[in-house]
DNA sequence: CGAAAATTTGACATGACTCAACTGGAGTGG
DNA sequence: CCACTCCAGTTGAGTCATGTCAAATTTTCG
């Protein structure tokens, strides 16, 4: 098992059309760290600063933070094969407001920002694979700050379901109705008006 | 004037960390178009294709959309030293929802995707600038998207003046209003309260 | 100046929130 | 195996922020 911890991000690496040899393939696993994470543990906790990017290779984590009255906002779920991290505070440095933390027993791959700039020095076209995780990752923010400007959460919630359905079996309603922006009761009002219909 | 035109440009690659010498700069100037846009004119309209991602050297553009019922949803501003596109359609193809248009007479270099792809080619080194470029695009959203599920309205709007206070000046409040994703009379009531407190 | 656009204001409707109570599992320990 | 607790989900009643519709006012600009 152990041999195959990097497929996945070797994989993703692949995908965006770029081949490693195996003498770069070796300076990229000896620069992630391996962790395992329990359900419930956290990754980064509020006002801690981001000492790694991690790269979830089982398991499902989310990322979020909390109002002035103590309430939770999931800004983003990072299942398989995504990444989670609070890139304000990775590459600034900046304590983050920021929690994440594991919805089930988790596998990450973890990289420091020295590593990084490390990885990025000695295989200057990895540069050529954040340029497209990041735009993607563009690409779906922007469709989701869209969503929130001209979707009715209903709309969202439906169209969330239809999205990421895996997501949606894996983690209970509440999380669902704080990433959406909306309370839980809301929510299961929504669920209500749906069945009806 | 003509001969400046793409010093901000150059300057942006340049705080990205990458020098480009005399024979590279031409192969650049040589895939980017100089156009200029008359103030509300379109860059993209609805339903056509994004064929060129747009960096603003002078003037300022919107890029919004509709909700079914014909109501502006402005998704972003972008002025001087910003980009404008809809990453999606330019990067796939697909017929776009979003209206791109120039808020002030304005003054654009244009890349179309396939001249992209040979500047990329051409000057592997750039994809370090796109990939700093949409990390910060990513930082940015990722705020935004945090904003809109923690703070209220009002918490936004002082936000978005005290942020962007030179866009603030530009452009009409009912536009910052349809920018934060509520009513221009809601956005009016929300000022009226501000200055009686 | 005069038309169009932007902003403000008022009255009312409504979607979502809050607070509270209740239901129904899931898991735990005696 | 039952009693108990914990947590997710649901439901009801009242409140509040924001939207809607309409109109008045101010500003912009040809």
């Amino acid at each position: 098992m152990h041999r195959m911890m990097y497929k996945l991000l070797l994989d993703k690496i692949t995908a965006s059309g770029i081949d490693l040899d195996p003498l770069e393939i070796e300076v990229l696993k000896s620069l992630f760290y391996y962790r395992k994470y329990r359900k419930h543990q956290y990754i980064l906790q509020e006002s801690d600063t981001l000492k790694y990017d991690s790269f979830i290779i089982k398991g499902i984590v989310r990322s979020y933070l909390l109002d002035v009255k103590g309430n939770e906002h999931i800004i983003k779920f990072s299942p398989e094969g995504w990444w989670a991290a609070d890139l304000a505070s990775f590459f600034s440095g900046v304590p983050s407001d920021y929690n994440i933390d594991c919805m089930e027993d988790c596998e990450v791959l973890q990289i420091s920002q020295v590593n990084l700039e490390i990885l990025l020095d000695k295989i200057p076209r990895l540069h050529k694979f954040y340029h497209l995780l990041y735009r993607n990752s563009v690409i779906a923010y922007n469709q989701r700050v869209a969503a929130s400007l001209r979707y009715t959460a209903l709309e969202r919630y439906q169209d969330f379901i239809k999205k990421y359905p895996d997501i949606g079996q894996r983690v209970p309603n509440h999380q669902i109705a704080s990433f959406l922006g909306i309370t839980p009761q809301s929510l299961s009002r929504l669920r209500n008006q749906m069945s009806k219909s």
